[in-house]
Order: C-alpha cells, then sequence, then structure tokens
DNA sequence: TTGAAAGCGCTAACAT
DNA sequence: ATGTTAGCGCTTTCAA
C-alpha cells in the first residue's frame, strides 16, 4: 500500500538505478569509505542532486547502529541560559552532521519504578545532560551500559566516570571579591547565595571566603543569605539586612539576576548602589536597556559550555579521550556598581 | 561483531523470549493492536518491565514508516522568545510520545541549490516553522508533497496551504491604542515598529492606525518610527523626535524590548515617563526588577501558541483537519507607565 | 488470539 | 573499484 502520509521520498536503490550502479556503490559515494571512480562518484552525486535524495535516518541507523543524533536534557528549556546553552550545541551538532533531540525534565526525576526514559540509546548516540536533569540512579544506568554523556555544569555524582564542562566559578568569584577589596577597600562584604543544589553557587561561595580568607577578614555567617528559592527571597533577604542594621559595604550575589533584585530592593529602600552599597553579580546577562548602574560581573562563556560539551560528547562517541573536568575561562567586567568608573 | 560504543539494548526478541510468546505479540501489547489475552498481555508487560526495554526508535521508523518526532525550525534558538516556545512545543510533544528535534537556520535560508535540509521528511514526521525560518521555496517543496507543517508567527506564502498559529496582534493593539485615547486622551502618538518582514510588527501597526482613525485622529508618517533594525535604532529614533521638537503625548513601542529601549533613551534626556511622555508595549516580556515604571502592555501567550502548534501539527499527521489560521487570545495589562495608577 | 515470515532503506561484510 | 548479499529491530500482512 502506498503512504498516505506523503509522497514517498526517494530510495538508495532510485539513485543506483539512475546513476547505473549498485546502491552499495552510492552508501559509499555518500559515506565517503573505500576507493570510489571520479566518474562513478560523479554520476552518482548528479542523481542524488537531481532526485533530491536525503537517507532515510531511520534505515541509515537501524543499519549502521548509529542514529547521528545526540540528546539534550534539561530541567527546563524556557531560560535564557538555557536558550544559549542550546545555541552552542546546535551550532556543533548541525555542523557535524548530527541531529538534536530536546527533553525537558520539568524535575520528575527518575527515581520511581515506571519512569519512561525519554532519551537514551534507543534514539541517541550520546547525551548531554544539564544540571541536575536526570537521578543519579539514572546516570549510574546509562554510565553502566556505557552510553556516551557529558554533564553540563554538574560534576558526575558517585565518582562516575561522566565527563564535565562548566566554567570557572571559584576562581572567578575570588578575583572578583579580591577586586571589591583591594581596590575599594570594602571590607564588610555580603554575599547571597542560590539554590543549594547548584555547584555554581557553592563555587562561587568558596571563591568569596577564599579572598576574605586571604585578607584576614572573617568570615561572618550574617553575611551570608539565602537568594535563590522564591521569587521574591533576594527583597527579603535584602531588607533583613537593612532593618537589622548590620554594616555592609558590599553585596556579591551570585548571578546577576540576583544582583539586579538586589539594586532593585535598595533602590526601593532608598539606598544609591554604588554610593551607598555597592553591588556585584555573576554572568553578565543583564539587558541593554537596564536602568540601573551598569553591574560589575563575571562573564561567563554560556554558550561555549553548550559548544565545548558537545564536542566532547562526539569524541567519546568516536572513541577518543576527553578530560574529567573542563573549566572555561571568565572574563572580569569591572563596571560601575562596584564603585568604578 | 558486537557493538563497541556500548553494551547493547535489549531487543524485542528477548523480550518475547522471556515471555515465551512471539516477537510479533509483544509488538502488538506494546502498540495496543489487535485483540491480546490478558494473560498474555501480562507476561509481555512483566518481560518488557524486567528487561527494562525500550523499542530501538530507528528500527521501528523503518517498519511503520513513521519516526515519531516533530521538528522544530528556527531563525535563532537562544533568544526568551523562543525559549517559551520550545517548552510549550516540548510539553506537548514528549506527553505524545513524540521526539523533538531542534535546528536552528541562523539566516541560511534554503535558496541556493546544494541546500542541505536539516529536519525534514527523511528525520521527523512534521515540521514546526518559527517566522521566515525556511524560504517560500522550501516551504512550496514541502507542500508539494504533503509534508505536515504548521507556520508560528508567519502567513504562508503564495496562499500554500499551511496553518498558521499566532496571537491576536490586531486587535490588541487597537484595544491598547483606544486605552491611550479614550482614557488618557493622549492625540499625538508616535508608533515605533519593528523589522519590516515581522508580520507582528505589522498587525499592530494596522490595529494602531485603525483606532487612530476611529478616533478621527490623522496618520501622521512623522510620528511612525523605525526601532527594529540595528540594537540602537530606538534610541536614535527617539533622539530624534526629541531633537525635532515635535509635540509627543505617548509612544506606542511595538514590543516591550523596544518599549524598555524608549523609556531608557528617554529617561536618559532627563524626561519622565508617564508624566512628560507614556510608552506602552506589547508582550509582557519584561523582568521583574526593572527598575523603571512599570509597562502598560498586551500579554501574549507565547508558550501557548508553541503548544497549540504542536497540537495541530499532531492532528494533521493523524489526517485531521485543522483551521487555516488560530489567533490566540491576549490580554491587556494596563499599569504605570501609560499614565494609570 | 497467536505465530511465521516478509520487508522497511540502509550499511557492511564478502566477493569479484 | 564495484556488485551481491545478509542483516539491523521492528511492524504488518497472512496463516493457523
Amino acid at each position: 500500500m502506498e503512504d498516505q502520509k506523503h509522497i514517498s521520498s526517494p530510495t538508495l536503490d532510485d539513485v543506483a538505478r539512475l546513476a547505473g550502479v549498485a546502491s552499495s556503490t552510492v552508501s559509499r559515494v555518500l559515506n565517503n569509505k573505500g576507493q570510489i571512480g571520479e566518474d562513478t562518484a560523479q554520476r552518482v552525486r548528479d542523481a542524488v542532486e537531481k532526485l533530491n535524495y536525503k537517507p532515510h535516518a531511520a534505515a541509515r541507523g537501524l543499519a549502521s547502529g548509529k542514529v547521528f543524533s545526540l540528546g539534550l536534557i534539561a530541567l527546563e528549556v524556557s531560560s535564557t541560559f538555557f536558550g544559549q546553552i542550546l545555541e552552542g550545541v546546535e551550532s556543533v551538532t548541525r555542523n557535524q552532521g548530527y541531529d538534536l533531540l530536546i527533553h525537558a525534565t520539568r524535575g520528575e526525576v527518575a527515581k520511581e519504578a515506571g519512569y519512561q526514559r525519554p532519551l537514551g540509546p534507543h534514539n541517541t548516540d550520546g547525551l548531554l545532560i544539564h544540571t541536575d536533569a536526570l537521578s543519579s540512579a539514572e546516570l549510574q544506568y546509562l554510565s553502566s551500559i556505557n552510553f556516551p554523556m557529558v554533564l553540563l555544569h554538574q560534576s558526575a555524582p558517585e565518582s562516575l566516570p561522566i565527563p564535565n564542562v562548566t566554567f570557572e566559578n571559584k576562581n572567578s568569584a575570588f578575583n572578583l571579591v579580591n577586586h571589591l577589596i583591594d581596590v575599594h577597600g570594602y571590607r564588610r562584604i555580603a554575599f547571597i547565595r542560590g539554590r543549594q543544589e547548584q555547584e555554581h553557587s557553592t563555587y562561587r561561595e568558596m571563591g568569596y571566603k577564599q579572598s576574605l580568607t586571604l585578607h584576614g577578614i572573617p568570615i561572618q555567617d550574617e553575611l551570608i543569605g539565602e537568594g535563590g528559592f522564591a521569587a521574591n527571597e533576594t527583597e527579603k533577604q535584602v531588607m533583613r539586612w537593612l532593618e537589622s542594621g548590620i554594616e555592609i559595604d558590599a553585596i556579591f550575589a551570585f548571578d546577576d539576576d540576583t544582583a539586579m533584585s538586589a539594586i532593585y530592593t535598595l533602590s526601593q529602600a532608598g539606598l544609591r548602589v554604588p554610593e551607598d552599597i555597592a553591588v556585584v553579580g555573576f554572568d553578565d546577562a543583564y539587558p541593554r536597556y537596564y536602568l540601573g548602574p551598569a553591574i560589575t560581573t563575571v562573564q561567563a562563556p554560556i554558550r561555549d559550555v553548550g559548544a565545548e560539551a558537545a564536542k566532547q560528547l562526539l569524541k567519546i562517541i568516536n572513541q577518543q579521550d576527553v578530560p574529567p573536568l573542563t573549566l572555561l575561562p571568565t572574563e572580569l567586567k569591572i563596571r560601575r556598581s562596584c564603585g568604578c568608573q
């Protein structure tokens, strides 16, 4: 019976017939395998062009054992952050002739029985896994069958041998806080952290503490606040500090979103940034039309993390070695909110 | 030879053997086809569970002629706008057991020969095409082979029978400008348009003009400016108006990004919004920590457009009818930047 | 209700 | 350098 859905596409055999060769020859030409006569190759290419032929992905996948597609799994896919990663990943997958499959887990983690693995060995050649998108049990299973994977912004649980690509968090934070102390002479520096599970926040906090310690400034728990859970948690934290009357020279927010929230709260309370309190962030994510003071921050190569992770996954698929941990470099962006300029 | 890449997954035959039935029976159970004995079905399900079996997508695709995946093509994938659409699309594809393939064209449109169609009949069952991602020649070709497609925020070129899902632009803009005139008594209302190719902008401009005309206000070309090309074009346009000394009560920017740029420029020039000039936008996209006046705008169901388009594509794939044009409703968000409150 | 067998479009031995 | 052939793991007739 004819395919009812749409007019059927040409197959390898159609191309072979038109070029007057065997279908295996066409396959060789298309995949650059073995030695092919120049004239034959040309005839094949002409036939391919003429028929507008595209190899059927499923058939190719079935025969070769490779489906030429990568999967990207994340908790959620609508943030700018994810968009940039996606952009980086997509640029290399497409460039290498791979398809890209996306899945958002939305927190329904693979713990329970009956979990339907949406992306895995059955439909991809390897997986790119963004922060906490998969349970460690699931990672363990996939790792046990030796399935190619790369983790983005997350280190492998239980010392599984899964590479991790992220950017330099601790050192960048260290340098940023050094700037606050060395250049501006601030000593009472508060830190607003994100969600505990986010390694980002943890490493940035380590850099912060390291800098204080280096300068002989005691680490005070009252100066470390939470900002990552509820939408307005940062505002509440800043208000708490303000009302407590505790002395603060500067606030280091673990990301720019939080920094902007802090600036917003401060300005609502009638305080000026950076004149009264300096605020710095991380990510370099604030928008062009931002009405507040230009934010001193760390420019993170978000897009590049996606691209690099995809490259490494492709290497793993091709049996090449990759480093267990890749830390992409960042750049300090000194602007106005720290008190400079 | 054994698969070197990773330990091979269980197949239908493995399940059949364990359950003591034929593989075709397992297939029937998995796809709910035909009549199956309850006991047999149960044994099969147990075996599937026990082996952690997942059907191989490529094999299934090859045999059935359907690959159970949808493609989503866009010019670029890193904007918040796209992220929300993606979120909507992904929620329905996954829910319906379909995979989702993503591709960003980055403007390299399929005009020239040698164009490699990255997503199409060879690897998907249907395509979701975001604004201008595909050339009209490409659309024409795919349409000619009857390939299932849905357009997002774009009407089909050359009256091809491809459905279009978007939201109500013209009427929403009409209502928004009516508010400016009826409630605030503004009569000298400027409009900043986006790129000409964007239908969004065009329809919003139509709503704007319709409202002026209804109120007997002449449409003045000097009050219609460009904002959509270069990054700072809006700023330049607003400055031009300011320097020309032309009288303006309010500015309707075709989207919130542009509105924020306008507010930024106005405040740089020492003007207050809305006291000196009111500004309204479209999309409801401004961030929580925005420091300017809360923007009066139109809340657009961006995510829902993705979800609705995906649902319609699935219907088309299943031979059901869908309307040629779907306009999702919006909601007026009256806030401070128009002068209210 | 179930099994046997053909075949989807391709790749990869194995021939020649 | 090129052709022949045997599957890859499923779905789907066709028989029983």
